[in-house]
RNA sequence: UGGGCCGUGGUGCAAUUGGUAGCACGUCUGACUCUGGAUCAGAAGGUUCAAGGUUCGAGUCCUUGCGGCCCAGCCA
């Protein structure tokens, strides 16, 4: 059990909870979680869905008016945006552990009234329709260091514009030849203040609300006043859209609405891989990934895939805090907050990925018995299972060296070992093939020592792991190392992108290892502990003929990390 | 060279709001162990971006620098 399951403070739950003493939003605490859905949803996105939902659950006693949050879309770009992604959104925040319960909402449907309001702004002499095309909206737009230059149709009058927007809606007008825009003003030093765009014109068929618009609300017109629509008291979002917050502050205003306040924190940032959206979709689409979950992938559905468990995502959330700048966290953290929960939640199981027979002599040819194995030495409540044992098996090719280096403990000519949960075994004699490759051994074991203990004392360095060759179930194995070759992917010479730093040996399949009987049989994604290897899962693409099992993490390995020392001295 | 935001060990976060820098990950030791796992104990590692200033006292306040990120989509 974490020794700590409260989740500390930070700057965001801060400001909820000052705002609840104060009174601020009478009482209330309603946050939301407001996807785009043009893609699936990533561990970035996980923070910070852990962060809005993780309020309004923390808050759901403490707030006399009610906390709850919102599952909004943001669907105002058709052109990107599609049922499968809408879908896919909501299985993987369930899958996390939160529920919206009643309110999942759409900023496609909000369309009516953003058309009645943004008629209002007109009405005010707000909004005006602009004949621009991109390419002169983008001249009139100015610099960062000078200011732009009033579009020629700024001051239409409000009648004309009423009927330009009229008829840009009726869908009298091509794709892109007009816009309606904010009258702001086009010196100010904010960008987004310099006339924002509010409607485009486009004919394309939406998702969720199909063909009933040609044109369709950008996102700062549609961000702000969906929060308010939905009276949110924190509008949660990245770093990023702080420069945007004066323009929703803007049109709430303008509108005279209710304004909720926007906070802004850090997005996550991870070692060894990218998070971004049109990275990610770049991976799928240019087949450098199997698809929106394949195991390397940083998305929901592909650390499902790999084996990640909801909860270890969670505490992950938990751990890295919430911050206003920005950040790159170690991946080994994440994975430390996976084998955390691992250790403590997974059936240990028996594995041979890279076999080697090994025949016991002195074992009666044909016998088979079973031994008492513990299922989950962190569980005393999993139990114990029965493992097979008989006069051939296979262990790790790893854990025999002809000539072992110094700090090797495990099995070597001469040397003994013991088998887990089975017999002490000494290796008597190496079999080689032409080549030279060890091919297999002849070990000795000692009766006396069934169970895995002798009745003398004697101890032995190391437990190797095994399994009976004639009734281990073959298996498929998929290790997966890092998406890319260095920590920042980003950091590349001048005309390479990321994807200069994939790294290519990124899965490596094991189209034929052994594993214990007991194994027969296992559900899809479910998690095991292969002893001394790591954490495996069991893949989807499993048939009845054959498992696959996708390697999660491994265990942490100290022989692995002598060795590479030990190759690093001159 | 406009505006906005932000700088704390290698990394990520703390510091009772002005009281003398702490936690986690990682790294390295050692103990224990039927997973070289887990667990436990310990160590190394910070002139808190810098320089001034206020103060008995500054990571916290002020000034000036320096550095990083974001903004010139009819993307979100």
């Amino acid at each position: 059990m974490s020794d700590d399951n409260r989740q500390a403070s930070d700057f965001v739950r801060d400001i909820v909870a000052e705002d609840l003493r104060t009174n601020k939003w009478d009482g209330r605490v309603i946050t939301r979680f407001p996807p785009e859905p043009n893609g699936y949803l990533h561990i970035g996105h996980a923070k910070s869905i852990c962060l809005n939902f993780g309020i309004a659950e923390e808050f759901r006693d403490k707030a006399p008016g009610g906390a709850q949050c919102h599952l909004r879309y943001d669907d105002t770009n058709p052109t990107k945006e599609e049922q499968e992604y809408i879908d896919s959104i909501k299985a993987d925040v369930r899958w996390l552990g939160f529920d919206w319960g009643e309110h999942e909402y759409y900023a496609s449907e909000y369309f009516d009234q953003l058309y009645e309001w943004a008629v209002q702004l007109i009405q005010a002499g707000k909004a005006y329709v602009c004949d621009l095309d991109g390419d002169q909206v983008r001249e009139h737009r100015g610099t960062l260091t000078q200011p732009g230059k009033d579009s020629p149709y700024r001051n239409r009058s409000v009648k004309e514009n009423l009927d330009l927007f009229e008829r840009m809606r009726a869908g009298e007008f091509p794709d892109g030849s007009r816009t309606l825009r904010a009258r702001i003003d086009m010196a100010s030093p904010n960008l987004n203040m310099r006339d924002p765009v509010m409607y485009r014109i486009m004919r394309a068929v939406h998702p969720h609300v199909g063909d009933k618009w040609c044109i369709y609300p950008t996102y700062d017109w549609t961000h702000g006043q969906s929060d308010s629509i939905e009276r949110i008291t924190h509008s949660i979002c990245t770093l990023e859209f702080e420069n945007h917050r004066p323009l929703y502050d803007w049109f709430c205003d303008a509108l005279g609405i209710y304004h909720p306040q926007q906070i802004e924190f850090a997005r996550l940032n991870l070692t060894y891989t990218v998070m971004s959206k049109r990275k990610l979709l770049e991976l799928v689409k240019g087949g450098h990934v199997r698809g929106w979950d394949d195991p390397r992938m940083p998305t929901l559905c592909g650390l499902r895939r790999r084996g990640y468990s909801p909860e270890a995502i969670r505490n992950f959330c938990k751990v890295i805090g919430v911050n206003k700048y920005e950040s790159t966290i170690d991946i080994a953290l994440l994975e430390h907050c996976l084998r955390e929960h691992l250790n403590r939640t997974s059936p240990r199981v028996m594995a041979v990925l890279r076999p080697l027979k090994v025949i016991i002599d002195n074992y009666p040819e044909g016998q088979t018995e079973m031994l008492e194995a513990i299922n989950n030495p962190e569980d005393p409540s999993a139990g114990t299972r029965q493992v097979p044992f008989s006069r051939v098996l296979y262990i790790e090719q790893d854990d025999f060296r002809e000539d072992p280096p110094r700090k090797f403990f495990r099995l070597a000519p001469g040397r003994e070992v013991r088998l887990r949960y089975a017999y002490y075994i000494t290796c008597t004699s190496v079999v080689k093939d032409e080549a030279g490759n060890v091919t297999e051994l002849h070990c000795t074991y000692d009766p006396a020592t069934r169970g895995g203990d002798s009745p003398d004392g004697r101890k032995v360095k190391v437990t190797l792991h095994w399994v009976a060759a004639d009734q281990a179930l073959p298996v498929e194995v998929r290790l997966y190392d890092n998406l890319f070759t260095v920590p920042d992917p980003d950091d590349v010479p001048p005309g390479m992108d990321y994807k200069n730093n994939l790294n290519l040996n990124s899965l490596e399949v094991v189209p034929q290892a052994w594993v214990e009987p007991s194994l027969k049989g296992a559900a899809p994604l479910s998690r095991y502990q292969f002893e001394r290897l790591g954490y495996f899962c069991v893949d989807p693409d499993s048939t009845p003929e054959k498992t696959v099992f996708n390697r999660t993490v491994t265990l942490k390995d100290s022989w692995a990390k002598i060795e590479k020392s030990q190759s690093q001295l001159p």
